[in-house]
Order: structure tokens, then sequence, then C-alpha cells
DNA sequence: TGTACATCAGTGAACGCGCGTTCACTGATGTAC
DNA sequence: TGTACATCAGTGAACGCGCGTTCACTGATGTAC
């Protein structure tokens, strides 16, 4: 097999430009994103995209797939910054760097956790980096494990359930712990990301750490 | 001032009319919604909305307020149907009411509390219908406050800023609570509505009570 | 109650625009012998 | 190492489409006297 030839090499770059521009893009158009308008700022002819993309919803799923990774990478680096023996650090640090790289990534945020764009489904290899963020979490309360706390019979089936397809999940009180603060924390996330605390709370970083701590409360993560 | 005259009248159903049609195509558009595809289905003419609505903006506008009141009406009567004196079960109420319209509506959902849509910005009036909400909490907390509980200095500032524009305002740790449910309220019911939960939790709708009664014993909401 | 005028709803054509995708093509890069 | 052929990137024109908004117009409803 001989060296990467010169074609493959410039192959990878444009796609890595296409995609720069596309991301680009997003922060003004949405999820409405433009194939025109994006082979335009590439300097291409909008026919030249088809040789890097098939279609606008394979670009738009390739935006979506690269945004979990990076947010997911942001998240999972932070969390490993600190020292593992300090739960309540860990959480803190992985939310605020869910809220961080939100804030920077407003658009690509938008595409993953917000509205849902008609017509479009997400392909399935997006599921497993969707949830590198929960699974994160559940690492943190296993080595940590809450109080157990009764939950719905119902709910409970659903945590067996997922349990059985995923052989070293912990036991269900952490597990359902985990989803609450997952939930918790991409709801307020998308929540100040949205917008919908202008007006209301400026200082928005302490508000979302006071919130972290409350989440962290509710899992009785232990204080250093 | 004579009898509202027919020309009056007609003039508020076809309005009316107009409104249902542009609701029905949010489901499939999004806030896409097109003008013409609106005036199409009401059975006019594209330029004839020009009668009605000064722009396309303008109908998303009264989409948008729309959308809060209904939200809010539904949330507040379910409320209001609870016994005064059992405020776990006003909450409880609320929050699933919230969650059912939400469901039940989910693109007017979307509109209003999804990704902000690129270049467009929600005037003024849209700010008293998208308090409804937290202000029913408000009312709940402040008849049975929470503990204090310490709040970082600088949102302390802003609560006691938000208690100086608005003079009934309860105390501080009733409105950091009514916050922090608030928030995780919409943000779950958010989570939810955009299929977030998919594949992982079946039973949603014990999920969300579940998650409601975690948020309540977070405010020391009494059991009955 | 009847008439003259003003207001308003709705029509139809047109404006200038941008969109995603296909297709036949040219010319450069890569591969096999 | 050189040649013949295959692969691939990018061009340019065209397809058929839908969009928001404007404008001059017709005809019906409302108002003042």
């Amino acid at each position: 097999m001989a060296t990467r030839t010169l074609r493959a090499r410039v192959r990878e770059e444009i796609t890595e430009e296409i995609l720069a521009v596309a991301r680009r893009h997003l922060a003004t158009d949405g999820a409405n994103l433009s194939l025109r308008a994006v082979a335009r700022d590439a300097g291409m002819v909008p026919s030249a995209l088809y040789r890097y993309f098939p279609s606008r919803d394979a670009l738009l799923t390739a935006l979506i797939t690269e945004a979990y990774q990076s947010l997911a990478a942001a998240a999972e680096d932070a969390e490993a910054a600190v020292s593992r023996d300090r739960p309540r650090a860990r959480w803190l640090a992985l939310g605020n760097a869910v809220r961080t790289w939100a804030l920077k990534h407003p658009a690509e945020y938008a595409l993953i956790y917000g509205s849902p764009v008609p017509g479009y489904a997400a392909p399935p290899d997006t599921v497993a980096p969707a949830s590198r963020v929960l699974i994160t979490i559940i690492t943190i309360l296993s080595e940590h494990p809450p109080a157990a706390r009764p939950l719905p019979p119902a709910v409970e089936a659903d945590f067996r359930h997922l349990r059985a397809q995923w052989p070293e999940a912990p036991a269900e009180p952490v597990l359902a712990t985990a989803f609450t603060l997952w939930t918790q924390l991409l709801g307020l996330t998308t929540f100040e990301s949205f917008g919908r605390l202008d007006n209301l709370i400026e200082a928005r970083a302490d508000y979302f750490t006071h919130q972290l701590d409350v989440m962290a409360d509710l899992a009785s993560l232990p204080e250093d």
C-alpha cells in the first residue's frame, strides 16, 4: 500500500474546508443552510459539492455527527482533567464544559439539541456519539452510587431493559439518577442557549453552576 | 356605536381561519412555513393575505403569541382545578399540563421553546405571555416557601433586581426555587418533545411525573 | 329611505430571487504494464 | 521510465420549482347626508 495519494489528501482537505464553511453558514441560516451558498463560499460551483456529499441531507448529517463528537470530546476532556476522587468536581467540570461548548457553538448546538428539522431523520450512526455525555455521567455515578429512590414500575422496567442491552451497565438507581442529571443538564443548557434566560438572569454562568450544584445534591455527590 | 359590522365579523373569522391553516402548516414546515402555501390552503391568492398580516413575520408573531397563551392557559387551568391546600398536587398538575400541551402541539411548542429562528426577533409583547407559567409556579411556592438555600451573590443580585421591578414579588428563596423548577420543567419538556428520550425511555409519562416529583422534593413541597 | 362617495377584500400578473439536483464536458491525477 | 487507459474533480448550463412582496384593478360593503 503506497503512501496516501495526492488526490486523497487534497480530497480530505477540501472536505474539511467544505464542512468548515458549512459550519459557518449554520450560524446565520440554521438548519436551512443552502448548498449553493456553501459552495459559493468554498469557491466552487454548486454541482462540485456533489463530488463530496451526495446530497444536502448528507452534508447536514456530517455536521450533526461532527457536532455530537465535538461536544462530547469537550465534556469528556474537562471531566478527565479532574482527579478521580472528586466526583462532584468531575460533574461540575463536565456540566460547565457542556455549557461552554453550547454557548461557543450555538448553531451547532441548536442543530443537535434544537427543534427537530422537519423532514429530516437522523441516521442511526448519530446514536453512539449522542450518548457519550450520558455515558460519562453514568461513569461518575457508578463510582459513587446515589441512594436508591423509588421509581415508577414502568420506568424501572425501561432501565432493566437498557441494562439487558448493555452488559456493563450499572444498577437501576445509578442509571435513574444519571438520566435525571443528563436531562436536567441538557434541558438547562438548551434553555439558556436559546435565550430563555435573557432579561431575567444576568449572572448566567453563576446561575448555571448553582443549578449544577442543586443537581449534584440530588445525586448526593460528595463534596471534596 | 353601532353593532359590529358584517365586514368586521367576517374579518375576524377569516383571520382566525388563516391562523388555523398556518398552525397546521407549522406541523410540516416548522418555522419556515410559507405564506403562499398558507394562502393556498386558506383558499386565497397570496397577495390577499396582506390584508390580514402586513408580512410573513407578523403572521409568525401572531402564531407565537397564540402559542404562549394557549400553553399558559392549559397550565393555569390544570393548576386551578386542584384544591389550594395541595401544593404538590398543584405543581404536578401544572407540570403534566405543560407536557401534555407540548406533545399535543409539537410544532407550536417548537416555535416558542425550540431553536431561535435565524433573523427573527420576538417583539416585546410576547414577553408577558411567555412568563405566565413561571408566575404560576411562583404563586404555588409563595404559599409554601421552600427553605432558603445559599445562592451565588451575583445570582442573588439578579433576583433582587427582579423584585425591584415587580413589587409583589416574593422573597429571593422563593424566586430562586421557582426559577429552578421552571427551567427544569421546560428543559425536560423540550427534551422529551424533541425526541431525545426516544429509544431510551418508553414509559415517558411515568418518567416525566417521576421527574416532577424529584423537582417537588427539591422545592420541599409537602405531600398532602 | 335613497344616493354619492369612501373604504376595504380579494384578484391576477409580475418583480427578482434562490434553491437542489442532473448532465455532458474538460482536463488533471493515478494505475497497470 | 514511458505509454495507454481509467478514474476523478470541477465546470457551466439547464431543469423545474417555490418564495415574499408590489401594484393597479374590480366589485362589494359601509357611511354621511
